[in-house]
RNA sequence: UGGGCUAUCGCCAAGCGGUAAGGCACAGGACUUUGACUCCUGCAUUCGCUGGUUCAAAUCCAGCUAGCCCAG
């Protein structure tokens, strides 16, 4: 039987890197690649965070890729990863949506374009760090499953993946804890055992996503608009709806006697809606975009339990259709900030059953 | 320009002679492959100003200044 051809991204990151090795180890012909998407050529020398797609991701992983033996390259997605990841950023918080870049990097940059350069020379598969796991159902789909450690899970921002690309999919991380990783990371001798995990979002390392926003959209001044109470009286006012997000309390400058949080935003009329920590829950949310992994589609009702951001723990809800690309969820108890623009993502048990984006 | 009231951290607000609560906001940190949430820490040597009484005043007295209210 011929050896298992992967290409692994490498994004320089303990997990990658031993994903890599993961996969030597089982006798896979491994080929390491760093997905080249936002850095300037002069910055990937600098040292500063680590991670998924950290700075310092090229000299890293290439020396990974060294010290494991396998070859090594370095593929430009720049302008994949500029189309869907950067300018839907910006353009989902002008809308006043909330956008999950991670989300959309892994189903157009890494799943798409990956996917499609490694098969077309010569690869079977894809691998990645990724702490998820993928299974093969009774009913002969794939679907992936929770990680070993519930902690690191990152099925949620993988949602989309359909059953093609998950049949050329490895994920060897997924099967172990990230303290497993770490262990085998600095057993192998990795240089990179010890680097943080990444964060926040990569394209905007200062944090300040807002005026990367303004840089971006080419705003001259913010545009300043009014906070608003549900029933319409000014409370003050904002710097800008890109700035806001549904059950936000810091930065807004207001100090009301108790703590106020974003209810609502309305592009329309450039207001910002701010209320109690009660009016930022709610038990139904609609979602588009869908994509089902463990089932064909959403026949009637469904009982699933749906993580509504990456660090939600999930909460029992029913799900049914409402239109051909619709989905409703009412959840049982209510859950705190339903966000427009942010995935929901359905499970039973460990499997992922599908997932949209919430309206 | 007669009378009354009030002036304490960016906002609100305790304090009533014994040596400045608290909430909100803000800052820093933790958490986090998104934005948030949450948690931890910090945040007035000083109480509108100037004097006075007292061992001791933000707290009592006087004057001044500012704002509010009622008369005009």
């Amino acid at each position: 039987m011929e050896k298992k051809k992967v290409v692994v991204g490498m994004s320089g990151g303990v997990d990658s890197s031993v994903a890599a090795w993961l996969l030597k180890e089982q006798g896979c012909e491994v080929i390491g690649v760093t997905m080249q998407i936002w850095q300037e050529e002069e910055e990937q020398a600098q040292q500063e965070n680590g991670g998924c797609c950290g700075l310092s991701a090229v000299e890293d992983a290439r020396r990974v890729a060294y010290m494991l033996g396998i070859p090594y390259y370095v593929m430009n997605f720049k302008k994949e990863f500029k189309e869907h990841v950067m300018d839907y950023f910006v353009a989902e918080y002008l809308k006043g949506r909330t956008p999950n870049p991670c989300i959309a990097c892994n189903r157009y940059v890494k799943w798409e374009s990956l996917l499609k350069r490694s098969l077309d020379i010569g690869a079977d598969y894809i691998a990645t760090g990724h702490y998820a796991r993928i299974a093969r159902l009774e009913n002969g789909r794939l679907a992936l499953c929770r990680s070993k450690t519930t902690a690191k899970d990152q099925t949620y921002a993988l949602y989309n993946l359909t059953q093609s690309q998950l049949a050329h999919t490895l994920m060897p991380v997924g099967d172990y804890t990230k303290e497993e990783i770490r262990a085998m990371a600095k057993q192998i001798g990795l240089r990179t055992a010890d680097k943080p995990d990444s964060q926040e979002i990569c394209f905007i390392p200062d944090h300040d996503y807002a005026g990367f926003i303004d840089r971006q959209s080419g705003v001259q001044a913010p545009l300043e608009g009014n906070f608003v109470s549900r029933d319409g009286r000014i409370l003050g006012r904002h710097k800008g709806i890109t700035h806001y997000t549904i059950g936000q309390r810091k930065g807004l400058g207001i100090a009301l006697g108790t703590p106020v949080f974003v209810t609502e935003l309305r592009p329309e009329t450039n207001e910002v809606v701010l209320g109690s920590n009660e009016e930022v829950f709610g038990t139904a949310a609609y979602a588009d975009h869908l994509n089902f992994m463990s089932i064909p589609d959403l026949e009637g009702e469904m009982e699933v339990t749906a993580k509504i951001r990456y660090s939600h723990q999930g909460a029992p809800c029913r799900i049914r259709k409402v239109e051909r690309d619709k989905v409703r969820c009412d959840f049982i108890e209510p859950v705190r900030a339903i966000t427009p623009g942010q995935a929901v993502v359905f499970y039973q048990g460990d499997l992922v059953v599908g997932g949209g984006c919430i309206l």
